[in-house]
DNA sequence: CGACACCTTGAAGAGGTTCAAGAAATGTGG
DNA sequence: CCACATTTCTTGAACCTCTTCAAGGTGTCG
């Protein structure tokens, strides 16, 4: 019923708009070769679009190393000196932040085509975690080398832009969450969210396994594993999806949305 | 007591770091001049450091106009085309996101030498409304000059990438402070954090006007008005603030700090 | 001065947390 | 491959924090 290797390419069908990532899956997978970014299938995701050839010579030199990450490994801590930023290739993480007592808090999740690392620019250190939470791989951006190419192809520098502002406009998100709305809102916002970008990677709409605990989707959304759980079992309950551990299959998506934008109908 | 005219630069006196900043206020607030960014007395907060004489002048080239904001009114709106960030260079916004059901989230209060519209980039339209709270001015500074700027010259394509990444971090601090505290730690939190910016811009460091309504301060603290109203009464009955109304005299800030680290202390 | 927005405070109620126990999965070493 | 330890997840019951509802007070602005 449930396939449980999600997110590996050989997970639920592939659909709509990313056939094209299929393709070359195998190849790039069952060795660590270096793979320019110009014939990376995740390069829609990470790089600027309509670059000529000249420019996608030079975009090729950007990457000189990738970082394999053991699952609960970090990429980076807090205070660590802020050299990257890092393109995830495989893999899943989290990052969180902390308070000095030491409740943390985590602060996204992130998966294949993501950039992580923009916390460390301002002040040439990081200021949050990135734990792995499966075995993963990253493509090293040093940072000095993004803003001579941004220099360089203005296609690029836009690119940078619209990265971190992405991260602006997702985080305003997520306070729009945590600020408004109840439990199940969150818990239901947030599986749309996983769901919408898995499918963006060409994974199934309805079925996806979660690589993270009870806790950390808890924490991410401010609430104790308790009540997520507690959650999960109540939309299992009312048919909106099954839960068998981590895997998730989604039976009625139209409600999960419902419960997001009008709270107060049950 | 209380003085009512902060964060204007006439309020409680200016200290320390920001001497600097008093020499030219009043030239500045007598008229609607134009003020090169080169001698805008808050280009310590908008503009990269240590430019040469050559590259400043192309800087003065960037604002080309101003806006003033009446109390109440958007600099702009949610949907609105994107063209601009804009530098506040007098007055105090806040910006809020919604949820399609109309529930609202303040995801930030801006004063003076401060940027917003970074939202807007990665769409090309805004995502969020800024709102000021009290009759405001902004330097428009057309995003398209300052991809141009950050072209030729280097230290202003870091420093624009330092903006953004500060305030990914700043976000992320937000959610920690969702997702993690109780209700009086929210506010002492955000107590400390606005008095540590009016502190910077050369206020007190002890008495503060809050310019957004309890009800403000609890859309941002993910709190409703009456909870906010309680932590403050609450916090003057422990002797740590006096507190009427909107103004905030901080009796006791090393308390409020024990608050936000130590939650269990009481 | 009166209307309106904003703030405070009390009392009751709801949603989420905490504490606790047990079940289910996962990993480890023999 | 199995037994055991560990981690993760579920569920119940009591408790607590914050919300909701309500009323009255204070300040502000035309």
């Amino acid at each position: 019923m449930f396939d449980p290797r999600n997110p590996t390419p050989s997970g639920p069908t592939p659909t709509g708009a990313s056939q094209a990532l299929r393709g070359q899956v195998i190849a790039i997978n069952s060795q660590s070769i270096k793979i320019a970014c110009s014939s990376c299938n995740l390069r829609e995701l990470c790089m600027p679009m309509g670059l000529s050839k000249d420019e996608l010579d030079k975009v090729d030199t950007l990457v000189d190393t990738r970082r394999k990450i053991k699952k609960g490994g970090a990429l980076f801590h807090n205070g660590d000196k802020f050299t990257s930023l890092y393109a995830i290739r495989t893999g899943f993480f989290k990052t969180c932040v902390a308070t000095e007592d030491g409740r943390d808090q985590v602060t996204g999740f992130q998966m294949a085509g993501e950039v992580m690392g923009l916390d460390g620019i301002v002040n040439d250190r990081h200021t949050c975690d990135a734990v792995a939470l499966e075995d993963a791989e990253v493509c090293v951006l040093p940072f000095d080398r993004i803003e001579e190419l941004s220099h360089d192809i203005p296609s690029m520098q836009r690119h940078v832009h619209k990265i971190m502002s992405r991260e602006i406009v997702r985080e305003n998100g997520v306070m729009l969450l945590l600020g408004s709305m109840r439990a199940e809102e969150r818990l239901a916002a947030f599986l749309l969210n996983l769901v919408q970008r898995l499918h963006a990677r060409g994974f199934s709409q309805t079925e996806l396994v979660l690589r993270m605990t009870r806790e950390e989707i808890g924490s991410y959304l401010g609430l104790k594993l308790e009540t997520v759980s507690r959650a999960f079992s109540k939309f299992a309950e009312d048919g909106l999806i099954e839960v068998k551990q981590r895997h998730v299959h989604i039976l009625n998506s139209e409600a999960l949305r419902d419960l997001v934008n009008r709270p107060d109908c049950d």
